[in-house]
DNA sequence: CAAATATCAGATCGACTGATATAA
DNA sequence: CTTATATCAGTCTATCTGATATTT
């Protein structure tokens, strides 16, 4: 839970107006410890929600991932890639889902080195519920409209491609 | 450094997609998940490029809000609120800016339970190089405009307002 | 041979809980 | 007496480095 401190004003707001008079502009650090702050908040929210079902969202977005592909198992590599994940993370992430009983290890029959990660029956079951508690909040992002959320989208976007998310540039 | 993984298409949006099919409209859940993305880009920035002035991002900001007080010293429990951290991280961060003779621990006068973090000389001289270590990047933002990134800030801050991180409702 | 996949040991970081000493 | 401030011990999560076995 994060402390909702109710300040009577915006630390963010504040810090950028001092950053302004010794720094110079403060778009940036605005924009940026904005994002931070955001972050914190939708973390917390759905950790908390996810709480109930043993999950933590970064597992919770294993699962979605495994339910989204055709035969329920994914080598660890393309889980990695997909979620933007280090290699010991999914390792690990994996780990807690097989101590859960979601998600079970099998060799990978295409690559003697790989390993596939395969969904249960129980990991199966989850996911609805899960699901319904994390979009019970609609995201966290409640407080925007559709257009609103497509314009941060875009935005975020656009600096996701700068750091090399996407190599062809789409649309 | 967070890897740069170029895929052929963006994960994000794919699985966006996938999310529409299977749960429903995806625009909360686009957007979310890129705050997380963007954060782990921006930090992972910040972090390299403090490291050689023995400063993580965390801590990096209890330094300039120290300078950014009048007398260069604020309570323990002003600093966790103004950057929304938890009491035992404030601690943990002022505990490691100590032992890099960043910041000094002080009684607080006024306050017999209190503690002051006090910043130093050394202090006050690691920050200029690292606000520049880290403004290097134009804070990893400088694929947005000015408008971009006010609009940005604006839309998170409604995020922010809806959880709290504000008690009065400003302009 | 070199490169890729996954794991392991070990470290760091920050967030958190619960308990505690001290002072307001 | 209750509340607030800060610390401490200990847990948890995710990240990262460097090394290693195995396979391509």
């Amino acid at each position: 839970m994060v402390r909702p401190l109710g300040l009577p004003f915006d630390p963010i707001e504040r810090a950028a107006q001092t950053w302004e008079e010794r720094f110079g502009p403060a778009g940036s650090m605005r924009a940026a410890t904005s994002v931070f702050r955001v972050q914190q908040i939708l973390i917390a929210q759905f950790d908390e929600a996810l709480k109930p079902h043993r999950l933590t969202f970064a597992r919770y977005e294993v699962l979605v991932l495994l339910t989204f592909s055709r035969t329920g198992a994914l080598p660890l590599k393309v889980i990695g890639s997909r979620l933007m994940v280090h290699p010991t993370s999914v390792t690990n992430a994996i780990e807690r889902l097989v101590a859960a009983g979601y998600v079970e290890r099998r060799p990978n029959p295409a690559d003697g080195r790989g390993v596939l990660a395969a969904i249960t029956e129980r990991g199966r079951e989850v996911v609805p519920p899960a699901t319904a508690a994390v979009t019970g909040a609609d995201f966290g992002m409640s407080e925007l409209t559709g257009d609103e959320l497509d314009t941060l989208f875009q935005l975020l976007r656009k600096i996701r491609l700068g750091a090399g998310d996407v190599a062809a540039p789409p649309d």
